[in-house]
RNA sequence: GCGCCCGUAGCUCAGCUGGAUAGAGCAUCGGAUUUCUAAUCCGACGGUCGCAGGUUCGAAUCCUGCCGGGCGUGCCA
C-alpha cells in the first residue's frame, strides 16, 4: 500500500521525500505487524499478507449479505424516475438505457441504506390518444390477446394514418381528446383507461424478465389536475413575463448559456407544455417525499430541458433545486453509428431482442455445459442473454453512446456480463464440490500464507464498499461493473495457478475462505446492477 | 451563430477527480487442460493521451485557444 506524501509536504513546506521520511519515522513501530518504510516522496505501508487476508474474509464471512452496505442514507429518501415509457407503443431499444441504469441506481442507493422510490412516469396522456380512442371505437377492443402490445402499436400506427387521411376521423379524435381533458367519466376515459393498461400489463412481462419493479407507476395525466395550482405557484413568484404570446420564464439571469431559451410554461394557445408538466410532478415530488435527491434518469438530449427547470427552482428561490438532478446518458447507437431509435422506421421491439440474445444463449450453453437438465439450461440461458444485454449497457460511462454492437453481445467473451457470471458460477462449482466430497469442514485452522499470492484479489475485496459508495453518489453504475471486471480478471488469473481442493486441509480451508469471500462479492455487484448471479452455467 | 458533451493502442473503452513505468477487452500471432467448467488463463504485438499554449515539484486529468465529431437550440415530449 502507497502513501503519496504531496499533500503532506505541501501542509508542511517540505520537500516530499523528507516528508515521507518523517511520516514513517513517525509511524512504525506504532501499526502492528505491518512494515513502514520511505520510498522517495511515498510511504509504503507492508501489511502481513496473512494478517491482510484474515481481516478481509473474516469481514466478509461475518456480514454476508450486507457487506459493503452502509448506513449512509438512513432517514433519507432518494426519488428516482427511470424508464418511463410511452402508452400504446412496445418498449424499444431506446428505453433500455433509463430502464436498466435506472435500476441499478435503486440498488445502489438501497445499499447505503437510502429509502429508494422508484417511479415509472408513463406516457400516457396527449392528443394522439384521442386518435387512438377513435381508432378502438372503430375497430373494437380486438387484441391478439399473446401479443397486446404488438397490437396496440398496429392500432395506433393506423389511428395516425387515419387521422391524417381523413378528415371526418380527425376531427373525432380532436373531439374526444377534448373529452379526455375534460376528466369527465365515461367511453372515452375508459377506452383510454383500457389502452393503459392493456399497455401496462404487456409492459410487466419484459420488467418482470429485467427483475424491475417501480414502486410508483404514476403517469402524467395524474399531473393534470395540478396544472392550473402549479403555473399560479410559478407565477407568484413573480418570475413569469409574457413574449410572443407565450407565457415564460426567463432564465438568463440564472445561467448566461440560457440567456436565448427561456422556459415556455404556457403556449399562445392557453395550453400548458412540457416543462409545465414535469414542474408539477416536481412540486408534488417534493411535497410527498421530502427527497434528499431526485433523480431523472433520461437521455442526454434533453440536457436543455432540466437545466431550465432547475434554473426555474432558482428563480423561485427554493433551495431544494441542488437536489434535483438530471443523470443523462449517451445515445443507443445501431451498427455504423447510425441512429436505432429514430421515430420513424422500424423500431426493435425490447421483447424482441431479449428473446433474440437468450435463444443465442441457450446454443451456447447447451453447447458448453450439456449435462445441465433442459429446465436448467433455459433458466440459465435467460440469466445469461439477459444479463450480458443489461451489463453491456452499464460497462461504459453513462454519458458515453452506446453502439449496440450484436456481434459483441452475443460473443459472451472478454469484458461482459456472461464473464462475470462465468466467474461466478465457476466459484460456486469449487464449493459445491468442496461440499460434496466434505473438504470445508474438514479443518478448523487455516493456512493464511496459502494465500500469499492472492494479494490483489484480497485488496479488491476490501474496495468493494468504496466502489459500491462512488457508483451511488456519483450515478455511475460502470465504476462498479468495472470494479467486477477487475476483480474476475484478478480471480480467474489466481485459480488458473491455485488449486483449492485436494491440499492439505489448512491450504483448501484457506483457499475455499478465499472462494466463498469472492463468490460473495460477485453476486452481490451483479445484483446491484440487475444482472442474475447464476450458480451454474 | 449560441449552449452543452465527447476525443487515450487498428476497434471499443478504463484511468480511483493532480502522483511512481498510461491499463483492459476485441482483433492478430504464439502458448497452457491426466486433476476444482478453456464462456478461462499466460505471453507477444500495439501509445506524439486530437493540436498548441498555460498553471507547478509533477498534467491523460486543471485553465485558455484552436481542430474534429455528437446532442440541443420559444409554443413537441
Amino acid at each position: 500500500m502507497a502513501l503519496p506524501c504531496f499533500l503532506l509536504a505541501k501542509a508542511k513546506k517540505q520537500a516530499p521525500p523528507q516528508a515521507a521520511a518523517e511520516l514513517a519515522n513517525a509511524l512504525s513501530g506504532k501499526l502492528d505487524k505491518m512494515e513502514v518504510r520511505a520510498a522517495g516522496p511515498y510511504v509504503n505501508i507492508t501489511i502481513e499478507r496473512a494478517l491482510l487476508a484474515q481481516t478481509i474474509l473474516a469481514e466478509i464471512a461475518g456480514k454476508g449479505a450486507s457487506y459493503g452496505t452502509s448506513n449512509t442514507g438512513n432517514g433519507r429518501t432518494v426519488v428516482i424516475d427511470y424508464s418511463s415509457p410511452n402508452i400504446a407503443k412496445p418498449m424499444h431499444v431506446g428505453h433500455l438505457r433509463s430502464t436498466i441504469i435506472g435500476a441499478a441506481l435503486v440498488h445502489l442507493h438501497e445499499a447505503l441504506g437510502y429509502k429508494v422510490v422508484g417511479i415509472n412516469h408513463i406516457g400516457d396522456w396527449g392528443s394522439q390518444f384521442g386518435g387512438l380512442v377513435v381508432a378502438l371505437r372503430r375497430r373494437g377492443k380486438t387484441l391478439d390477446e399473446a401479443n397486446p402490445v404488438h397490437g396496440l402499436l398496429e392500432l395506433y400506427q393506423w389511428s395516425k394514418q387515419q387521422v391524417e387521411a381523413d378528415a371526418q376521423f380527425a376531427a373525432e379524435a380532436r373531439e374526444a381528446w377534448r373529452e379526455l381533458e375534460s376528466g369527465r367519466e365515461g367511453e372515452v376515459r375508459e377506452l383510454w383507461r383500457w389502452v393503459t393498461q392493456t399497455s401496462l400489463a404487456g409492459f410487466a412481462k419484459t420488467y418482470k424478465r429485467l427483475g424491475i419493479q417501480h414502486d410508483l407507476v404514476r403517469g402524467e395525466s395524474w399531473y393534470e389536475p395540478l396544472l392550473k395550482e402549479t403555473f399560479e405557484r410559478v407565477a407568484q413568484a413573480g418570475v413569469v413575463e409574457e413574449s410572443q404570446g407565450a407565457l415564460v420564464v426567463m432564465l438568463g439571469m440564472i445561467d448566461k448559456g440560457l440567456k436565448e431559451t427561456p422556459c415556455l410554461l404556457r403556449q399562445s394557445d392557453g395550453t400548458t407544455l412540457y416543462a409545465t408538466r414535469d414542474l408539477a410532478a416536481l412540486f408534488s415530488r417534493h411535497a410527498e417525499f421530502d427527497f434528499a435527491r431526485a433523480l431523472y434518469v433520461v437521455g442526454g438530449e434533453q440536457k436543455l430541458h432540466f437545466r431550465q427547470l432547475k434554473a426555474v427552482l432558482k428563480r423561485m428561490e427554493l433551495a431544494w433545486e441542488a437536489q434535483v438532478e438530471h443523470i443523462d446518458f449517451g445515445l443507443l447507437l445501431g451498427p455504423g453509428r447510425t441512429k436505432l431509435a429514430s421515430r420513424k422506421g422500424p423500431v426493435l421491439v425490447l421483447d424482441d431482442l431479449l428473446d433474440e440474445v437468450v435463444d443465442e444463449a441457450l446454443k451456447v450453453v447447451s453447447e458448453k455445459n450439456p449435462s445441465l437438465d433442459e429446465a436448467t439450461r433455459r433458466l440459465v440461458a435467460e440469466q445469461i442473454g439477459i444479463g450480458a444485454i443489461v451489463f453491456n449497457d452499464l460497462k461504459r460511462e453513462r454519458i458515453k453512446d452506446v453502439e449496440f454492437d450484436k456481434a459483441q453481445i452475443l460473443s459472451f467473451e472478454g469484458e461482459t456480463g456472461p464473464y462475470v457470471q462465468y466467474t461466478h458460477a465457476r466459484l460456486a462449482s469449487i464449493l459445491r464440490k468442496a461440499a460434496e466430497s466434505g473438504e470445508a469442514q474438514s479443518a478448523t485452522q487455516l493456512d493464511l500464507h496459502a494465500l500469499s499470492d492472492a494479494s490483489t484479489v484480497l485488496l479488491g475485496l476490501a474496495r468493494y464498499g468504496t466502489a459500491v459508495r462512488t457508483a451511488a453518489e456519483r450515478c455511475e453504475p460502470s465504476l462498479l461493473a468495472q470494479y467486477l471486471l477487475g476483480l474476475c480478471r484478478d480471480v480467474n488469473a489466481w485459480y488458473a495457478h491455485a488449486r483449492v481442493l485436494g491440499q492439505a486441509p489448512e491450504v483448501t480451508a484457506a483457499r475455499l475462505e478465499l472462494v466463498r469471500a469472492t463468490k460473495c462479492v460477485i453476486g452481490l455487484g451483479l445484483r446491484h446492477l440487475g444482472v442474475a448471479a447464476p450458480e451454474v452455467m
